[in-house]
DNA sequence: CCAATCCATGAATACATGTTCATGCTAGCA
DNA sequence: TGCTAGCATGAACATGTATTCATGGATTGG
């Protein structure tokens, strides 16, 4: 335990086109807050669609919406038991990504404002 | 050398609707190919605004509003040299957050559809 | 000074998207 | 077999946003 990933991919050769689409694509399944309180959720346990939308204090319909779409990026897997359907993450790396995405808002205070540069440097 | 970070924040506690929109608002910069594009440039050296305008395609002009948007999240920041401004990024972290997205969508291949669930289990 | 270059910004537009409302589907219970 | 609970889905709507166009400010070179 407490095994070592490094987790990052080395930019300096640059990115395509496609990977930047991509990677805007993925990276948008946590640009809302209520799909980032929805996987949060999932991260401490599978839960139903119910139970989601009490936790994050959402409509039933609008969870459901919200599942579909993280569905499909392939972030969240429904199952089907009786009545309800338990979502779970897909795998632990979405629980990772999370993490570290929550990690560099804690951490690295961003979101200050900086004014338009004025001054002449050298 | 070789120093370790982990780079992740523990989410068994749940987080709050605030950090959730923090966090949201956060990733948002990473949610679009012009402004990823911008960021990876950005990675492998400073650039002005007409550099990145090149690199990425883009016109001046959508460029500047992209770097505006950058600024104010604390991704980027500008400094006048002359008649150009360059810009870099905010500080390393910022190069790791890219770095590290851009490693879960080539390593964790998220976006294969994933239909609603149907059939019951157990 | 004057012109040219580099960049920022406001308005306008096209587009994507998150939520609500209404409805339909599935599964279990009486 | 109705009936209800849990969930999905389509339409409508409001909102956010990325880009373009036009313009203005800042700075240097001539």
């Amino acid at each position: 335990m407490g095994q070592r990933h490094e987790h990052t991919r080395d930019l300096s050769g640059g990115i395509t086109a496609d990977l930047a689409r991509d990677v805007a694509q993925t990276v948008q399944a946590l640009s809302t807050p209520s799909r980032v309180r929805i996987l949060a959720c999932l991260v401490k346990s599978p839960c139903t669609v119910g139970e989601l939308a009490g936790e994050v204090e959402m409509e039933q319909s609008a969870v459901s919406h919200q599942l579909r779409i993280l569905r499909h990026l392939g972030f969240v897997v429904g199952e089907r038991h009786g009545r309800w359907v338990h979502y779970r993450l897909h795998d632990e790396h979405i629980a990772t990504l999370l993490e570290e995405a929550v990690y560099h808002v804690e951490h690295v205070r961003v979101g200050i404002v900086d004014p338009a540069p004025r001054a002449s440097a050298s």
